[in-house]
DNA sequence: ACTGTATATGTCGACTGTCTACTTATGAAT
DNA sequence: ATTCATAAGTAGACAGTCGACATATACAGT
């Protein structure tokens, strides 16, 4: 599943993957595999941007690291992020029902 | 709710709300309008390019009409755009799965 | 030594779709 | 006359995604 289905909702998806700790990109997009059972595979030319907007928006930090002689950008999330989280899943709350409300088959 | 945020399953709408028989654009604006219980408030700006090319796309077929003076140009589900809506469905299952599985909270 | 794979970040341009605002038009009510 | 609801549509600006590409390191296999 691409992030063109998911679109509006993708700020959603990295903030909450930022809940349980600081992740960087890469390892980011792992876990949104793993923790969607494969379904979520999200190129990097959709999350890497993403996560810069994010940063932009106070949403979340972002610091460089070298683990393993590579470079690491780190994310995590800024008490405005848990915020922004929590609104997020309220909204999607909303969009599924509305949504799941059209779609049910109760005529 | 804007059709921003819906993006991506504006079809999957569409083509819902044209199950139960045919309508036009501004009649299929009010009913997802009343089926949502007013969330989903999608601007003509975006409903009727979706329609064509939901049309050009063979899902559903528009025929023109003239109603109380007014014209009116009537969608109609096809074969194939029943099809789509039945994939549609499934899509929105494996959809919210996924992004539910995420955002809900278990860690 | 070389090749391939995994890790890791990022950019560019094409593309798709939404949104605001506007246009056109009729009928009914004020 | 004017305004509101109905009805359909377009144009241009804008935002975000995507595939492809570029860059670089570590490690395993041959």
């Amino acid at each position: 599943m691409k992030a063109d289905i998911v679109r509006g909702h993708l700020d959603a998806l990295l903030l909450a993957t930022l809940e349980d700790g600081p992740l960087h990109g890469y390892a980011i997009i792992e876990s949104l595999q793993a923790r969607s059972g494969g379904i979520l595979d999200l190129p990097t030319g959709s999350v890497y941007p993403a996560l810069r907007r994010l940063e932009r928006a106070r949403y979340v930090s972002g610091k460089w690291s070298i683990v393993g002689g590579r470079r690491r950008r780190t994310y995590q999330l800024t008490r405005a992020g848990r915020q922004a989280l929590a609104r997020e899943r309220i909204d999607w709350t909303r969009f599924t029902t509305a949504i799941g409300g059209v779609l049910g088959s109760e005529a």
